[in-house]
DNA sequence: CGTTTCCTTGACTTAACTCAAGAGGAGTGG
DNA sequence: CCACTCCTCTTGAGTTAAGTCAAGGAAACG
């Protein structure tokens, strides 16, 4: 038997609040309908649609992008395996957006309804989904500072630390080994930069013996360097137990 | 006498439903607290804070901003008048950021109550509170896409594009002049380049005939031109009447 | 007025891009 | 099993967009 379909999702929400066992299962009902498969490189949504429901990632990595009239194409986030996708997005008429997988991808399209009753089951369910939408958005925000200040070299060490993070967060890293199933030119439309130029600044990376990365295998080897090099801050993240006073359990 | 405290937001919010008179008049009675004033380049808030309620902004201009260890900063939002700062972030526990004040701001700080009152009224005022947070959001990606992508001359035209768009929403236009009260600098922490860089595009777009500006007083004299050179795609503002499906009243 | 802030310009440097070619794997079909 | 293609990664050489440094001018301010 595998894992209960919000399995990653309650880990990370698991940062916010701690539910009690109804909760959990009243999440995980809702998260059990039959689950979406969207193979390799396709979309599970484009830019022009009708959003239909939330989908809820539970197996592989998707991402938002956006591409301009003259084929540039930027990658405006990464979603893991726990993610909801754009929770409250259905309100609009038309996605500005696509959101395509990186592997292939199993997920789950929580309608609206779904998510409203999740929210009725009480203020600490309702408050997590909240603070997973102010989480992504702060993910959001510091993509921007990324982009706009860092440099190559560190705003590629901020999406590595970034990933280290969220992927703690949702229990997928092993000690500081965990798989990133992103090409280097991934990597680039996510960080604004060339293939070849990232390619250059894992190099360096490598040879700094910050990192080991091959195929989809990545380790940090030094995190704190790391994160020095990238000034990273996990605050944003919000994963520091915030809502320890929403928690009616102890 | 002056205006009722939500003009520029309700102007904003037209973009998206349509409201009885009374939800109308409900929501300036849930705006027509006592006004707050940040002098100009003062901070409404900073990071590390535990935030209060919501501002509504009433007049002038503020903003958004990340700083790293080292100094530099990203100004990572724009906020106008009728523009609400992070509607439900008084979740979190700490900001991860600041909100500074680019003219004197008159806002209003909205509780937690309040929104919640106001979103009690009904469906219509329910979803419009979504549609504000969404349309930041997808400006947020916006955003992200234009310092990913663009080059130095793409991102100011977007960004001036961006503002035109949003200017006009509120009202706050007079054909295509308006006011900009950004200095060079504030542009460049905004569009991720060095003052001495924006003020070279900024030349380039007054020769190429497609803006004027002096001062605070801004005018495009080519705005399709301008679209041009951004690339700009304006449906990520979702200014559309996109609600117009949820409208009861015609 | 004098002071500060903001804008402007020029000369030089550098980070990142472009183009091009080759190497290493993974998968496919004969 | 080999030959083939395709994709990704890698490296080198030359180019360019944007940054840096420095100084002067204009405008706003008190």
């Amino acid at each position: 038997m595998s894992a209960p379909p919000a399995h990653r999702l309650l880990a990370r929400l698991r940062h916010f609040t701690v539910f009690s066992p109804e909760e959990r299962n009243a999440i995980n009902t809702a998260c059990g309908g039959s689950a979406l498969v969207a193979r390799q490189r396709r979309d599970l949504i484009r830019e022009g649609d009708r959003p239909r429901g939330v989908p809820l990632i539970l197996e592989g990595w998707a991402f938002r992008y956006k591409t301009l009239e003259d084929g540039r194409r930027q990658i405006i986030a990464l979603h893991l395996p726990g993610d909801l996708c754009d929770i409250h997005g259905s309100i609009l008429r038309k996605m500005d957006h696509s959101i395509g997988a990186l592997t292939q991808v199993r997920y789950v399209e929580l309608t609206r309804d779904q998510i409203d009753d999740l929210a009725a089951l009480g203020p600490r369910v309702h408050q997590a989904l909240w603070w997973d939408s102010l989480t992504t958005a702060a993910i959001q925000r510091e993509w921007t500072v990324n982009l706009g200040q860092r440099d190559a070299l560190e705003r590629l060490s901020h999406l590595f630390c970034e990933l280290i993070f969220r992927l703690r967060a949702v229990g997928m890293i092993d000690g500081l080994r965990c798989e990133i199933p992103l090409t280097q030119t991934d990597l680039a439309e996510a960080t604004g930069m060339t293939p070849v130029h990232v390619n250059r600044m894992v190099q360096e990376l490598r040879s700094r013996q910050l990192i080991r990365w091959k195929g989809r295998e990545f380790e940090a080897l030094d995190l704190d360097g790391l994160c020095d090099v990238a000034m990273f801050n996990p605050a944003y993240l919000h994963l520091d137990h915030e809502g320890r006073h929403l928690d009616a359990l102890g």
